[in-house]
DNA sequence: TAGTTTTAAGTTTTT
DNA sequence: CTTAAAACTA
């Protein structure tokens, strides 16, 4: 291999990096293990492209899945070549929303349309399905989301694949009807138009195939059967194509997602070329083997094989622990020991083999667990911090005035107006709204013309005016601030801007909390909003005259809320975007599209160094990271795997396993805990079945072996554990329970006692139930549950 | 009809 | 156990 002539910045890559990077001319599909540098060949791609290939970084469009995950690449490509900068990386959703500002008109929507998040959704959806319960609501708004992922619209013969009613099929072409009229999007659409657009307007797709030369997709494996529409729509002979994924790391089947995507992409694109990367330069060689050992038990999926380059490390552990609240201060002590005193030292000069308390990561599957670890590490004063748990824009303050702001650009937006129209009280009840909604729909102009032809009560009549008095106001002024971003820009199709994407400031998540109320916070009760420049004068202006902030605030006195210091920040939020409409819509887009912001470190000592603190996240939320030090927690059967479901099922919580796994560099942790307390009741549970499949090479188990866990049975695999043997039949009258008898379970209905046994605690009952499952419980902890009907079996 | 109390239900994972 | 929906009262 010649080295003459290769820039420095390709050096650094082993050759199968470099052959991708420096691959051309036909599709290609890179099959990128964990670990194995896929971001570095991407953004090294974009620059050799721009450098070496003399291509317009305009032209080269990468997207991506998280706005995350598109913040970096563009951070990382820059540093590579400046002119980096001026290509377009996105999100699939971003993308399809800037592709709409510009072609929506072509599909009948109006540039200012708002996005709907799925609240939205369902309360759009609860007025078209009258009277039917919540829970019922909820699946159709499901299956109208997964219908548009699989690109199927209502008259698609495919449909009944989603759901086979037909009230199902009525219920989505009205709701597509009523979104119409509306003029706003759901997350679907943002994807589901732009294809729809392509292909009926061949020359839209042509402007949009001499624009993007170059399209790359990163995370491919999460890809959506409409998303790869729409890369096949903006493809033409011409367009270079490179996917990157890992089908061992596509854990979003549930939302679409299609492994088949990446398994087939060969057959869809003719000619394609493949490159592995294998290498992985993340975990120790231990590590690497326990994830792959469980992922190999999956049938379904390509098969490869990572190479460990950094050679040997520590084996992972893994501890049997009683309970949750022995979990949580097994991995509080645990962190601690390794890094008590690093905020101090200030992540220099602390001793060698000193952790940092950002080294670490806690992994659970469901953001309630999180909670056990907050208290123990508040309790501690470990500094932590909670990735996505936070749900900032879902609180009712915000949501009402985002509503409000939603209302001023559309005022078509029915969801909005029956949202915000009567709060605070303006005696505008629901028979009103109900009227002026039916009123719109025949009439075809907007809600305010609707509700001056609804013949309302005087009441009614009074209370809807003073709304759109402030609404009018909110208009004046955004009209007034004469907008320099040129209104316009939304009706060409001018695709020579490629707007990069700001993030929102992190401010805006403080004062979050999780809804978990106990979070100490520094600040203040607030009196009133106060506002600063740009939007957010608009913001705070509209908050206060629509009564929303007062409504609030008064609500904050009664039951100790935040919410007029929630609202607050969202004002602060919006002051780096212009007063003007074009802000405003900037500011409602990336709220619905960039809305998972990481919290920042909570506890004081934190604050001085707001990097250095332990990460508190779930294991989907990890894709894309890595850590020095991981512990995967909460390894049942029930919650990890989360429950026994089908096949494919329990490949993608293996496959999560996986993920969660390779996050680990040096460091690994397990912990299953025999108990646990769920829905305020406490069970016995069964180690995860992960833990049988990983490889006994690479396992060192520590804490009391569950009785019955053959695969640690065997002494040979005990290092230090002990295993709990018990005798048998004495026992049932201790117990009392006896073999043989007849339960009934609130939850899991009739039963029978298989077995009772000793154990530490007292006696352990096993119940097997009719539905097939079984469940063990102690007899002097946990009988309230289990009711005995007094036969025999 | 608004605001209260009582009862039921439910917990993945996210753009 | 926590939250949302239904039921009830003033």
């Amino acid at each position: 291999m010649q080295s003459a002539g290769v820039p420095s910045y390709l050096e650094v890559l082993n050759p199968e990096q470099r052959r991708a990077v420096l691959h051309s001319g036909r599709p290609l599909l890179i099959l990128a293990g964990a670990g194995s540098g896929k971001t570095r060949v991407i953004t090294t791609k974009i620059a050799w492209l721009i450098r070496e290939k003399g291509i317009d970084p305009r032209s080269i469009l990468a997207v991506t899945f998280t706005n995350k995950a598109a913040r970096e690449m563009a951070e990382r490509a820059r540093l590579i070549d400046e002119r980096a900068g001026d290509a377009m990386l996105r999100t699939f959703h971003s993308f399809g929303a800037w592709f709409l500002r510009r072609n929506g008109r072509l599909a009948g929507l109006d540039s200012g349309f708002v996005i709907y998040d799925d609240d939205d959704a369902i309360s759009l959806l609860s007025s078209i399905l009258d009277d039917a319960p919540k829970a019922e609501v909820k699946k159709f708004a499901h299956g109208i989301s997964r219908a548009k992922d699989y690109f199927l619209s209502p008259d698609s013969p495919d449909l009944v694949l989603i759901d086979g009613r037909e009230k199902f099929r009525e219920c989505y072409a009205l709701y597509e009807e009523k979104m119409a009229r509306i003029g706003n999007v759901d997350f679907g659409d943002l994807i589901k138009k732009p294809v729809e657009i392509l292909r009926q307007e061949p020359e839209v797709a042509r402007r949009f195939r001499e624009r993007f030369s170059v399209i790359m997709v990163d995370e491919y494996q999460d890809a959506n059967v409409a998303q790869f529409e729409l890369l096949k729509a903006l493809t033409g002979p011409d367009t270079y194509v490179c996917v990157v994924g890992d089908d061992d790391q596509s854990i979003y089947r549930f939302r679409g997602a299609e492994v088949k995507n990446i398994l087939e992409f060969p057959d869809r694109f003719s000619d394609t070329d493949i490159i592995r990367l294998e290498r992985n330069y993340r975990s120790t060689a231990p590590i690497l083997k326990a994830a792959s050992s469980v992922v190999n038990h999956n049938r379904g999926r390509l098969g490869k094989t990572l190479n460990a380059e950094r050679g040997a490390g520590k084996i992972p552990v893994l501890v049997f622990l009683p309970n949750q609240d022995e979990e949580a201060s097994f991995c509080a002590e645990l962190i601690e020991n390794s890094a008590r005193g690093s905020d101090a030292a200030g992540g220099k000069g602390g001793k060698a083999g000193q952790a940092r308390w950002s080294d670490w990561a806690v992994l659970y599957r469901t953001n309630a667990q999180s909670l056990g670890f907050e208290t123990e590490f508040l309790r501690r004063g470990i500094p932590y911090r909670v990735v996505g748990s936070l749900k900032f824009y879902e609180r009712e303050e915000i949501k009402d005035a985002l509503a409000l702001l939603a209302f001023l650009v559309n005022p078509r937006d029915e969801v909005a107006f029956r949202r915000v129209v009567n709060k605070p009280v303006r005696g505008v009840g629901a028979a009103s709204v109900d009227r002026v909604i039916e009123q719109f729909e025949i009439l075809d102009g907007d809600l305010i013309e609707a509700a001056k032809n609804a013949g309302l009560s005087a009441k009614a009549q009074a209370g809807i005016k003073a709304f759109f008095e402030v609404i009018e106001n909110g208009r004046a002024l955004l009209d007034q601030a004469g907008d320099g971003s040129g209104a316009s820009g939304a009706d060409n199709d001018d695709l020579a801007a490629a707007d990069s994407v700001p993030a929102l400031p992190a401010s805006a998540n403080k004062g979050g909390g999780s809804g978990k109320g106990k979070r100490r916070r520094a600040v203040k009760e607030p009196h009133e909003l106060v506002s600063g420049e740009g939007l957010s004068v608009c913001v705070e202006r509209l908050l206060r005259d629509s009564g929303i902030a007062e409504y609030h605030q008064a609500g904050d006195e009664v039951s100790g809320n935040q919410r007029l210091y929630n609202l607050q920040e969202l004002v602060n939020a919006a002051s780096l975007y212009p007063l003007g409409r074009e802000g405003l819509l900037d500011f409602l887009e990336h709220i619905e599209l960039d809305r998972s912001l990481a919290e920042p470190a909570a506890d004081g000592a934190a604050e001085r160094d707001a990097d250095n603190a332990v990460t508190l996240i779930t294991f989907h939320n990890t894709k894309g990271l890595e850590f020095r030090r991981v512990i995967m927690t909460g390894l049942e059967q029930g919650v990890f795997p989360r429950a026994d479901k089908k096949d494919y099922e329990l490949e993608e919580e293996r496959r999560l396993f996986y993920v969660g796994a390779t996050r680990a560099m040096d460091e690994l942790y397990l912990s299953s805990c025999e108990m646990r307390r769920m829905y305020g009741r406490t069970e016995i549970s069964a180690p995860s079945l992960f833990l049988r499949e990983i490889d006994k090479s690479c396992l060192r188990i520590i804490g009391d072996v569950p009785y019955g866990f053959g695969a640690f049975d065997g002494a040979a695999v005990n290092h230090g554990g002990q295993i709990r043997q018990g005798g048998a039949n004495a026992l049932e009258e201790k117990a009392g329970w006896r073999r043989g008898e007849r339960v009934f379970h609130d939850d899991h209905g009739y039963g029978a006692v298989m077995e009772v046994r000793d154990s530490d605690d007292g006696p352990v009952v096993r119940v097997r139930f009719e539905t097939g499952e079984e469940l063990r419980f102690y007899s002097d902890f946990q009988g309230s549950a289990f009711e005995k009907i007094g036969q025999d079996y």
